[in-house]
DNA sequence: TATGAATCATTCGAGAATCGAACAATGTGG
DNA sequence: CCACATTGTTCGATTCTCGAATGATTCATA
């Protein structure tokens, strides 16, 4: 049977959990920033890369965001060329998010970034240790009904 | 040697522990709602308690937190009976800290929300797998040269 | 077909949060 | 005695964030 350490080992495990994973943003965030991306922005570019011809309230649903807030991020994306906001002639209340050839260029730079920011932050781990972890943590995050490459920053705050 | 996919599996690591780390705040807020605290509140408390009679400048540098910050989390739990400026007739620039009774008494519910916090987030690991998962975090934190404990979310944000 | 309701993107103002530069009070060293 | 550092605090300015409007468009339905 479980014995007396273990709700102190759960909340062991929650507390570095939540250290690591603020580490790992802002690590992250230093690492595109050379780009003049935030990890918003670049959630953004992802997730269009990957639904091309999403529409931004589509987008504010996926990502529990306000579509008031997709609207400035687009904004920012447009206005640098990364992304375009194509009518679509079926219904033209919405807008058709497709990436430019600037964009899809600077995703690789994220995607390159990303990997060399987990290579970084696993340096003291084996190749094993680290599919062991990567385990462990999928199946956290599935129990929790993590929603898979979703950040949960986005989604509004609760008050 | 390793294969093509490891800047892949570091990537997803990363990204995992992003998204989790941030779940784990937010639930952990959640379950501390109720007590009216934030976590910025929460650990300004368990800080105090560990080291008694600690001066406000000496928060901010543990934590890395800016002294007015620190100046009006104090205030709250001031003000709510939950914690004491005392004088230092050595050094009288600076208050030192104490927990009231009603503070110790609020930190113990705080430590139990922590572990019911920590039990149901883990719930889907076996003990084995929860020790495992442990050491894994505390090899990374050790690594990236977290301070236990000390959880980087108060850190001003560099720009 | 006509008309009210719903949906999409967007704007905008109010409120909250955050920073860092001041400031007074106190201590330290020359 | 004087200059300078430290502590705690205040405060104004900047930035962030939310959600309620708005206009354009589509849908539902009578």
């Amino acid at each position: 049977m479980a014995d007396s350490t273990d709700g102190h080992s759960a909340a062991a495990v929650a507390f570095l959990l939540a250290q690591l994973g603020e580490h790992a943003a802002a690590k992250f965030a230093e690492r595109i920033h050379p780009l003049q991306l935030t990890p918003a922005h670049a959630g953004i570019l992802r997730l269009v890369a990957v639904q091309p011809g999403c529409s931004q309230q589509a987008l504010a649903r996926t990502l529990g965001a306000l579509p008031s807030k997709v609207v400035t991020l687009v904004d920012d994306l447009q206005q640098r060329g990364l992304i375009e906001r194509r009518r679509n002639p079926d219904d033209r209340r919405l807008h058709a998010l497709h990436l430019t050839t600037a964009g899809t260029e600077l995703l690789r730079k994220v995607r390159a970034a990303a990997e060399s920011h987990g290579a970084d932050l696993t340096r003291a781990l084996d190749p094993q240790q680290r599919d062991n972890l990567a385990a462990l943590l999928g199946c956290i995050a599935a129990d929790q009904h993590l929603h898979p490459g979703i950040h949960p920053g986005y989604q509004r705050l609760r008050r």
